[in-house]
DNA sequence: ATAAACCCTGCCCTGTAGAGGAGAGTCAAG
DNA sequence: CTTGACTCTCCTCTACAGGGCAGGGTTTAT
């Protein structure tokens, strides 16, 4: 099977499969005579596996390092749970970053919408928003 | 003022201070007759509130618009306020995906434990992590 | 006089995950 | 025979906010 056919059932570009070659995600292609890529279905798994693993917030190199253990033989799947315990921690830490920030934006709108546009001066540029300071 | 000091004393690095001049976040420099740049302390006030703005999560590019409407001698506060609460519903937004992902990485680690690593598949190359379909 | 510290411009580099296009070769159908 | 669909490699580009050099000129203190 060529790179299009992939592309198409798989629904992703052309672009990406060659790139997920170059990245390591899959195998140097196997080459027909005429230079073209050509593939079995096995690249199915990869991809499918590449996708879910992207939706769970895996970065490709990750995912690369994931394919990298099955090649050796040995089973990922304690390696996968230590990233997805890592990724779920850091997400935790990033959620409540992200949650302190929402509430700084509700208090300023709430402060701004007191405020009057004409009491603003040009130094501070913005009444609006003030250093933490 | 020489560019040093002010990078100095407003605790950002000499490299930031002319990259704000070149985005038009500061506006061009005076400069001595020997071509350093010039400042007054005018310069602080652009740099604080770029730093504040920062905090609440504006890019560099809204800031210059902030900033531009104070040039053109309107107060920004209106827009300001515009741009907090937009800033404010997408952070909503992807907080709620987020928090998504991470019940996600958490039924993950969960059905994760549960499994025997002998029992993975080289074809699938992790059963941890299975496509959602 | 000279060394250390400072300043200048201009260029490439970082990370993520590819997209877009140039220029060329290949293949099937009409 | 030629058109259109496919494929190849290689190069540049994206967003964001600067960092890190090179290679030069200037100032300040010793």
């Amino acid at each position: 099977m060529r790179i299009g056919e992939v592309a198409r059932r798989a629904d992703v570009s052309v672009k990406t499969i060659r790139y997920y070659e170059h990245v390591g995600i899959l195998p140097p292609a196997t080459r027909e005579p005429n230079g073209y890529r050509s593939y079995d279905s096995a690249v199915f798994d990869r991809l499918t596996f590449t996708r879910a693993s992207q939706a769970v917030g895996l970065t490709l190199g990750e995912i690369r390092e994931v394919i990298a253990f099955r090649e050796r033989g040995e089973p990922p799947c304690a390696y996968v749970l230590d990233l997805i315990e890592d990724r779920g921690a850091a997400l935790t830490v990033r959620i409540a970053d992200l949650e302190a920030l929402r509430t700084d934006l509700r208090d300023l709108a709430t402060r701004g919408h007191a405020l009057d546009p004409a009491a603003c001066l040009p130094r501070e540029i913005c009444h609006v928003i003030k250093s933490p300071g």
